[in-house]
DNA sequence: CAGTATTTTTTTGAGGCTCGAAAAAAAGCC
DNA sequence: GGCTTTTTTTCGAGCCTCAAAAAAATACTG
């Protein structure tokens, strides 16, 4: 169970923590690693004149007019582009969108492409993924042999090993083991995470300054989805990826939801919820899919004139609130982000939303939490699965430990 | 931030992983120990040898007729009581109590006492908390100087360092920070924490085949508290102790509840709420405290007739039922332990809390979620608070680091 | 009862790792 | 060109863990 750390774990563990300051600092000298990391100099001088040696890191001498500062000037260490490579797929509704990111983290190609996942039976849904990701490793400019990691993202909930879908309201599908599929057809090793946990990975690094220890990234689009991080861990649940925070009960026997149970808070704040109750439709009406473009449409109605609309969005802020509040009163509050098309109505939203968590546990301090907005959440989710990847890379690949193998499944680290 | 291992990190640690390994198996050999920690008999060997000549450890030769094996008998290693002391304080509603614990975890000594603390000023409270420690401290068959350390656990929200009481049900009182008071006057590092939480720390040492990686501890009584273990460390919230489950949203708006707020689920589970349905007071009505035998004629008269009585009960297992709901929607189902003078109407609480777990999005297996009760939650709270003090000087006394004075405050492990 | 087999524990030497101090390198400053 | 300053490398010392061998302690066997 607990493990004793054996002398070689010592080497393996600075050698990932020196790998791992070059790509959260960008270009940094020797000595600002060994400031960050508490090492010495010298051993910072060993370890990184290894990985440079093996390719995986590079003196970017060219590091330019570096403030003119007397004494040797410093020389900032990279990540080799070269040293490695992954693969992003993203599968999303009616959406599919692969990408190749080198290891320094840039986009070197990239393919999307639109599909019917509602309706696409299983096979050909498998066989859609598969084509594309054989297409991008066909690609001439790509030395397939770098690929060391392909990581997937997907709206719906995954198992907590990081290895199947098991439920998604994009397809009727059930239980597809994406991450199993795909390493036996192509031999490297893969992953498969919920989408939202993926914006939240990806909000870490784009703004750790905002997203650091504790934040929340909330998906308001079809459904409701959420990201977690607490501690500086990605919070997933104990056999699936967890933070089902759109399935919170709000009213209990309330609202139809599209998970088929009732009064969800989803049922009250997803897109189809919105719509429903904005156009006077029976909140036992099936769910329907609405298309972004009109779910700009009805936020512009709801700015325009106080009528249905604006209540619909004022009821979806008052679900949104009292979900926010009981996760307050688990977790205390903390930073959040919207993100997806809703965000961008989070005007009509948040006076509801605000009054709603002030009326709860958590809401003491409601008025100092603070929302950040973000309308698009593709590119989030792609750069979460990159950084996913690549942090895998660094860990399990370049600083490899008897073990790696075992535990690759369950790291957790965002 | 994220640190290197250091050279002589590595000794430290791996003292701690023995002691460990010796608190949880109470006497096991060298060999067991090699075994467990994945570390080679010769470091074993050597590190035990330490910890014997330090006094930190004993052979129990006496490890009697062991079983008759072939080849030189196993030696067992076992915790030397006398190698240090801890003290533990709870102060629950009305009722303070202490006690002396060896190195070994057993009870030394004790002493009880009833207080108002409803009623109690600030000086007051705090005056017989210091007095009642300082009597234990005076025993003349104590060594003062080998108490190393106190933990305090209390009913009601602490802070995240475990320092302060920010708000109790058991006082108006608030934003005490027993901790450092109990420092400074006695010159021994001390914590305060919250009761369930301790709860959920002694399960884990009591039954760990059962209350390993992730469980709930939930206090049925005055008001509903939780304690909550994710992947084997005690869960809290970021600023204060957390899993205020029982002020969770039950119903938006509904019924009074003792905190002030409407609707939480404490206001439908609670000893008062329960009471005030069963007797068909308001739910507007002020909360008042019911004494244990009355809620235990309460329990037995919703068993010998179907009357409000077992409605009220009913009422409070859907309220808990869809509160375990929207946990499960964000942890999964995890085994569940029912803790306090409620528990023991278990019984009455099952039927409802199941069915309404089963329409929630965490219940999809709710068939399979085990309950366990345990009606005495003192004992509990007692041997968490021990066991949190004692691991506490396991790590940072008997393995001490570079940084443990910084990093003591901050530790979880459950 | 002595010798052998078996299992646990200790000892010993080798190999690695990190650290501090000193040396070397590479610039600006005067 | 020499001096100062800062960064990086080199080197020897000190620990730590490990594997293998040795020692210790008991049961079995004839």
């Amino acid at each position: 169970m607990s493990v004793g750390i054996r002398h070689d774990d010592l080497r393996r563990r600075n050698r990932a923590m020196v790998i791992s300051a070059v790509r959260r600092a960008g270009q940094p000298s020797r000595t600002e690693i060994a400031a960050t990391t508490g090492l010495s100099h010298s051993t910072i001088s060993a370890i990184s004149a290894d990985l440079i040696q093996e390719g995986i890191l590079t003196e970017s001498k060219a590091s330019e007019p570096t403030a003119l500062k007397r004494g040797r000037p410093q020389i900032g260490l990279a990540l080799n582009p070269e040293a490695a490579a992954v693969l992003t797929v993203v599968l999303s509704l009616n959406f599919l969108s692969v990408a190749v990111i080198d290891y320094a983290g840039q986009v070197i190609a990239e393919e999307q492409r639109r599909l019917d996942t509602l309706v696409m039976p299983r096979d050909e849904l498998i066989g859609e993924c598969l084509a594309i990701v054989r297409r991008r490793l066909q690609d001439p400019d790509l030395d397939v042999s770098s690929v060391a990691r392909i990581a997937m993202g997907i709206q719906g909930i995954t198992d907590s090993h990081s290895r199947a879908m098991l439920w998604s309201p994009i397809t009727p599908l059930t239980d597809i083991p994406f991450a199993d599929i795909l390493e036996r057809e192509f031999g490297i090793p893969a992953t498969m995470e919920n989408d939202c946990n993926m914006m939240a990975v990806a909000l870490r690094w784009r703004a750790p300054e905002r997203y650091r220890d504790n934040f929340i990234a909330i998906l308001l689009s079809h459904g409701i989805g959420m990201g977690l991080v607490l501690k500086g861990e990605l919070f997933t649940g104990t056999h699936s990826s967890g933070g089902e925070f759109g399935h919170m009960i709000h009213r209990p026997g309330g609202a139809l939801c599209r998970c088929g149970r009732r009064g969800c808070v989803e049922a009250y704040a997803g897109n189809y919820a919105i719509w429903r109750s904005a156009m006077g439709i029976s909140e036992d009406a099936a769910p329907i899919d609405i298309g972004d473009a009109d779910m700009r449409a009805l936020a512009a109605k709801a700015r325009q004139e106080d009528g249905p609309e604006r209540e619909a969005y004022r009821r979806a802020g008052e679900a949104l609130g009292f979900g926010l509040g009981s996760l307050f009163a688990l977790i205390d509050p903390a930073p959040v982000a919207m993100v997806g098309v809703s965000a961008a109505a989070f005007d009509l939203i948040e006076p509801a939303l605000r009054e709603a968590i002030a009326r709860t546990a958590g809401g003491q301090h409601s008025s100092s939490i603070s929302f950040d907005t973000e309308p698009n959440e593709l590119p989030l989710i792609r750069e979460g699965c990159a950084m996913r990847a690549l942090t895998f890379v660094d860990q399990e690949i370049f600083a490899p430990g008897v073990q790696a193998r075992t535990d690759a499944a369950g790291k957790n680290v965002a």
